[in-house]
RNA sequence: GCUCCCAUCGUCUAGUGGCCAAGGACACCGCCCUUUCAAGGCGGAGAUCACGGGUUCGAAUCCCGUUGGGAGUACCA
């Protein structure tokens, strides 16, 4: 049992792709079969430089590996097809089927093909290659106009009946296909022949890609019967659609795995959130680890129809697996995290023990990686930035608030030891003694000491930042208030 | 236009003829907990299973049609 991944390299791999190739990926590692790789990169001038990086790695990152495929060989490399076009795979199955009257060469200009599309789209005909050179002997042509572009001559009835594992059967008139393009002028296949030629090369059995291929699916086993060669199991997965309900692309916001990594998704949670998108255990289940994608996943359990992305769902999941994390790991990732995507506002090095101490109290508080940098900038950040005004709490004013805080500095001081219990139990005390409520007192503080007007547990917070800090930065909270009242 | 695919709460889905006056999750609303914000607990609202015909004792589940949505229709993949 072999399947693969068949991306293009035209840039940074989209979500929907990535989710077909774990499809194929699940499918291959349940059946204890092989995953490969190739590259599809006939068209040059969409061909970008990097992108087959981009993919490997967003895929890596997800946890998905491969047995064969551009950066490791394999037994039926290469697996670039601009190099096995090089080696003439390609250009060998063209003369086969001209040979064997399965395909001709075509001349026809761009401007004939041009005018005929419009012509056909007036009289309301589907457009479509006429056959114009189909019974032309190529030796009648002008040696300048030979060669143009190699067409596949379609047979022109009967009908070409496919069984795809999750749609089940499906028939196609055969006249209704038009005799399309195999080799291109500049000596590349198209995709239809490239991808043929090279599953059947790289004997792969189960071919698992996204729904939009299903339309090309009838020239596609018309060319494995022209070839003689078994064509092998078809699954078309759903496509993945935006909000609107259209395929998604890049103008509805992040839709490659790297933006996603970029905003803070754990690779874990994205890969759960990706495979719930069109495939289902059961009714209830729906957290999975790696291992149990690998054991449960069936192709017959994936949906027929698209599926929209959630965005607050994922959010939710990856939420769930910062919650589920085991203290380590969860530090490991936010330092690895912050190494790939900097801080700007961190000027000190959070280090292990001071995460170790901090992290408990945000990893209830964060859906993503990226929120965690902002919550708990105080430990991290020389100076604090926050508006005076945002220290004197509801039903206080500018004097009570300066009051409160100058009562605060020498409780603080005593406290002995300086640790969170301590540090609310003196506190409810003296807001009672200063009559004021506890919520008032502590939000006033929580500015002082964060800069924020949420943040992780107030005692708790202080205790990491520690005493001197914490009557360091109630001191500086006083300046403030005194210099913004002079203002006043 | 033509071809193909699809159709259960706003969203992801369970459901393969009786256990479904449709179950779970996200989102939403309320209450509890509470130093902010979360998390958590409890509860609620939300789907005449797109519509119309059949078949059947019985249909979300099978068949036909309609409508809607999507994809494809290139010397792109």
């Amino acid at each position: 049992m072999r399947t693969r991944f068949a991306p293009s390299p035209t840039g940074e791999p989209h979500v929907g792709n990535i989710r077909t190739a774990v499809f194929a990926w699940l499918f291959a590692r349940n059946n204890n079969g092989s995953f490969i790789i190739r590259v599809e990169d006939t068209d040059q001038a969409r061909s970008v430089e990097g992108a087959t990086d981009s993919i490997l790695q967003s895929l890596s990152w997800l946890g998905v590996d491969w047995d064969e495929g551009p950066d490791k060989g394999g037994e039926y490399g290469p697996y670039i097809q601009s190099e096995r076009q090089k080696q003439g795979i390609y250009s060998k199955a063209v003369e086969t089927l001209i040979d064997s009257n399965q395909a001709y060469y075509c001349s026809c200009s761009t401007e004939r093909l041009d005018k005929l599309r419009k012509t056909q789209i007036k009289s309301s005909k589907p457009p479509g290659y006429d056959g114009h050179c189909r019974t032309k002997n190529i030796n009648q042509l002008p040696a300048e106009l030979k060669s143009q572009v190699v067409r596949f001559a379609m047979p022109k009835s009967g009908v070409t009946e496919v069984s795809d594992t999750i749609r089940g059967t499906i028939k196609f008139e055969n006249a209704l296909i038009d005799d399309f393009v195999i080799l291109k002028s500049d000596g590349f296949p198209t995709y239809h022949l490239a991808n043929v030629v090279d599953d059947h090369a790289m004997k792969i059995s189960h071919v698992i890609r996204a729904e939009e291929w299903l339309p090309s699916l009838p020239r596609h086993i018309n060319l494995y019967n022209a070839l003689g060669f078994d064509p092998p199991i078809f699954a078309h997965v759903p496509i993945i659609l935006a909000p609107d309900r259209t395929k998604l692309s890049k103008r509805h916001g992040a839709t490659s795995i790297k933006e996603f990594r970029s905003k803070g998704y754990l690779a874990s949670a994205m890969l759960n959130f990706l495979c719930l998108l069109g495939w289902s255990l059961d009714d209830k289940t729906e957290i999975f680890t790696v291992k149990e994608l690998i054991e449960f996943f069936s192709i017959e359990r994936v949906s027929k129809s698209s599926a929209i992305f959630d965005n607050k769902k994922l959010e939710w999941m990856n939420g769930h697996y910062i919650r589920e994390f085991e203290q380590s790991k969860l530090i490991g990732n936010l330092k690895k995290y912050w190494t790939d995507f900097p801080v700007s506002t961190f000027d000190i090095e959070p280090t292990t023990s001071k995460l170790e101490a901090v992290v408990p109290l945000i990893k209830d508080r964060i859906k993503t990686l990226e929120e965690a940098a902002p919550m708990i900038n105080f430990l991290f950040s020389e100076t604090l930035s926050y508006d005076p005004e945002m220290l004197i709490q509801k039903k206080m004013d500018y004097k009570s608030t300066l009051y409160a805080l100058n009562e605060v500095l020498p409780v603080i001081n005593e406290i002995n030891p300086f640790n969170a219990n301590n540090i609310e139990d003196n506190l409810r005390l003296l807001a009672d003694k200063l009559s004021i409520k506890p919520g008032q007192l502590f939000g006033t503080l929580r500015i002082a000491a964060t800069g924020q007007r949420v943040s992780p547990p107030l005692f708790e917070s202080l205790e990491i930042i520690g005493k001197d800090k914490t009557v360091e930065s109630i001191s500086l909270a006083v300046q403030k208030l005194n210099s913004h009242g002079d203002i006043n």
